[in-house]
DNA sequence: CACAATTGAATTGTGTGCAACTCTTTTGCC
DNA sequence: GGCAAAAGAGTTGCACACAATTCAATTGTG
């Protein structure tokens, strides 16, 4: 068994591209990827958004979601427009073509939940939780490392 | 709660990219990154390796692997040769600095398991068991996609 | 009102991931 | 031995991620 395999970190690393590799399979035949694919979703729940609500709900900041959604808008998606009370905020809205995919990729939701042997709501909702659960940890550890570096008898950090 | 909140795979992204932040904050001192720092650990545990070997334990291809092992080259940390015997083959091993690195960053993994909350060993592992089958099963969607497409009643992909 | 500080998005540069391709070397098979 | 097929690593091109920077627009404060 190779080292890495007893790491949390490991699996988790390998896990979520493993998912990214079978998503994009099921959503190539519309030359979408995974990250536009969320992008998608948050648009046909949430509506339009500003460029920063998407990168508060992504977890993506505008060095990711500038390129990107170019990409998305020249694709015919969506569209971007500087908000006219506020020429910073760029709003991101779906095209008509753009709302049609919804029905057009609904099967993708289902193949994921049946590929992942997840059936049952419960055990979804139990590793969704476990999962934030450490993403809000190694979110406290990535925003004080010095805390738990010192516990740990580690080398102090540059600032 | 934004709308894809509610997905495994979402979680999962989240919560790997969280993690790699983490290691990021660690790891900077030493100009590694995360994937770098899982080259390491492989060839601290079993030694030298070949390039496919390592594909293999960190599931990633010569495309990935080619140029970062040139920079962990290029910074002193590992020498890449020729197999005499087999010139197609590379073997990777560490140098005597990437040896000492062991040592140095010994509290990584410290800092990484009393930050992740998982303390005791049975969580962890039950967690990596979790995310293991589900890299089992996103390989198999990946591989036989169409076997789930048709299931779900969606659109035929293309060969 | 002036103007420094802040905000929101875009840009730049670096490092993965990964598909597709190339090149070299080796293996199989006759 | 000759040669097609396969194996192993590297290269190219594209799309994230993310730090750092830039730039315009807005806000807050005196």
């Amino acid at each position: 068994m190779p080292a890495v395999d007893s790491l949390v970190c490991f699996a988790l690393y390998a896990a979520s591209r493993t998912t990214t590799q079978a998503y994009r399979v099921l959503l190539d035949p519309w030359d979408l990827t995974y990250p536009q694919y969320l992008a998608l979703v948050t648009l046909w729940n949430d509506g339009a958004q500003t460029v920063s609500g998407l990168g508060d709900a992504l977890q993506l900041d505008s060095g990711t979601l500038s390129p990107m959604l170019a990409r998305m808008e020249s694709a015919g998606y969506i569209t971007r427009e500087r908000r006219a009370d506020d020429e910073r905020v760029v709003t991101v809205s779906l095209t008509s073509r753009g709302r049609e995919m919804r029905e057009e990729l609904a099967h993708v939701p289902r193949c994921i939940a049946v590929g992942s042997g997840l059936t049952d709501a419960d055990s979804a909702r139990e590793l969704i939780s476990a999962l934030q659960q450490l993403t809000a940890a190694m979110r406290d550890l990535r925003d004080h490392p010095q805390t738990v570096v010192d516990a740990v008898g580690g080398r102090t950090l540059a600032s």
